[in-house]
DNA sequence: CCACTTATGTACCGTTCCGTTAATTTGTCA
DNA sequence: TGACAAATTAACGGAACGGTACATAAGTGG
């Protein structure tokens, strides 16, 4: 979620010192608009408000975007393309299995908290039933590599007597999902019912070792050390 | 998500066969406005819409509720009071530490599965940084005996020796929690992105004994079974 | 430097939507 | 049965909001 100082178009620009700045003014709306609809939701979000926190106008968002759904649509694509970008700092191939699935647990519960906006986003999106996911080619094709990151993990983990036979690479990664995004998006609830105690620092620390021992004690074929 | 039926005020009413019905309107008020809520969202649900939808007329949501917030306040109230009321049908004191935990996560799963509008809600709330729930005395009062439930079965595990100690019972009730609402929050964007093999009939039946067994495998001072 | 396309700002329109005003009907109880 | 409170209806006001019309500036290619 930083972008946005990079306005005379980043990619290898050859037009400089420009008083226009199409890329930049656009994806400034973009950067905007991420903000101000995982904060308020899509129709919690007022377009005159995001227009307001723009460095454009609102006219500009029409011209971009068509209209509200538009906008909501690319901004979806973006945050999701900027957090798969975000996992490719992994490096987990001569890792053994154990210490690559600890690995990947422990880095997966720590980028979704590092990218509450994103989360907020996926819940937003869950709520309107994945309509705007649906209509994105883009984004299915960006998640197949997660789920075979798993498998490459599990089969080496298999062939090695370490892991239990029969469980889907896809149940695997779930079960990481599901911890790791939870810890985001119900922190307000949870926290107010049954105390922060899991939330602040130290506490986190414990929870995301505690989740990486639940998962590899999952797959594990003997209880871990 | 049933009542309604009880128009003429279910409670011993002396006043049979009335005209007037407060409180038939009021919960039917209330049980619109969660289905609308749980669909919507907050700012995406019309109070017209919802005055539609009723028996009655939009005045009478401002006369019994105030405004929308009051409304979405005392329907997420609703919510979660029949929802732990559906929990007390659990009965766990005589089982097997082992037994009992299991049973637990079974029945929490598919509660929430059974349970979506509820879900739903809660995500909404969760969206809008908890504020209602944090105006709610109510709801707070309701939640502890989650955490007690699991702490008793949990110390009966360790003292069998079956259990390893060191664990939170609030960490626990955190996990089953994560697991069994993930579940329902976060189906349309996961089966969109990696197919919907785990939600039907059949997928959801193995998830459900996977995650019973992650649980205990995670509480478990060897491998189980 | 001219014709044409792309980008941008201003002012405005029609509708939706939350909430209210004012009056009426229904029931209570002394 | 009549005074008073509770419940309910119909119609409306006014602000907020998504979207557009129109004018114009900035940049490009010939």
């Amino acid at each position: 979620m930083d972008s946005q100082q990079d306005s005379p178009t980043g990619k290898g620009s050859q037009r400089a010192r420009w008083k226009q700045d199409p890329e930049g003014v656009r994806s400034n709306i973009l950067a905007v608009a991420l903000k101000e609809f995982s904060e308020h939701g899509l129709s919690g979000s007022r377009i005159d408000e995001i227009a307001a926190k723009t460095r454009t106008s609102k006219r500009m968002i029409y011209y971009y975007f068509g209209d509200k759904d538009g906008l909501f649509q690319k901004v979806l694509e973006e945050a999701y393309r900027h957090v798969r970008d975000g996992e490719k700092e992994l490096h987990l191939e001569d890792l053994a299995p154990v210490d690559a699935l600890r690995q990947l647990v422990e880095f997966t519960f720590e980028h979704h908290r590092r990218n509450p906006d994103f989360i907020r986003l996926v819940m937003i999106e869950n709520i309107h039933n994945g309509d705007y996911l649906r209509k994105s080619e883009l984004i299915r094709s960006l998640n197949q590599t997660a789920i075979s990151r798993i498998e490459a993990i599990y089969n080496k983990g298999v062939e090695a007597g370490l892991f239990r036979k029969g469980i889907l690479p896809v149940a695997i990664h779930w079960q990481i999902s599901a911890l790791s995004f939870f810890n985001v998006s119900n922190r307000m609830t949870f926290s107010q019912l049954f105390g922060g105690d899991l939330f602040d620092e130290k506490g986190q620390d414990q929870l995301r070792r505690q989740i990486a021992d639940s998962i590899i004690r999952f797959v594990s074929s003997e209880t871990p050390a």
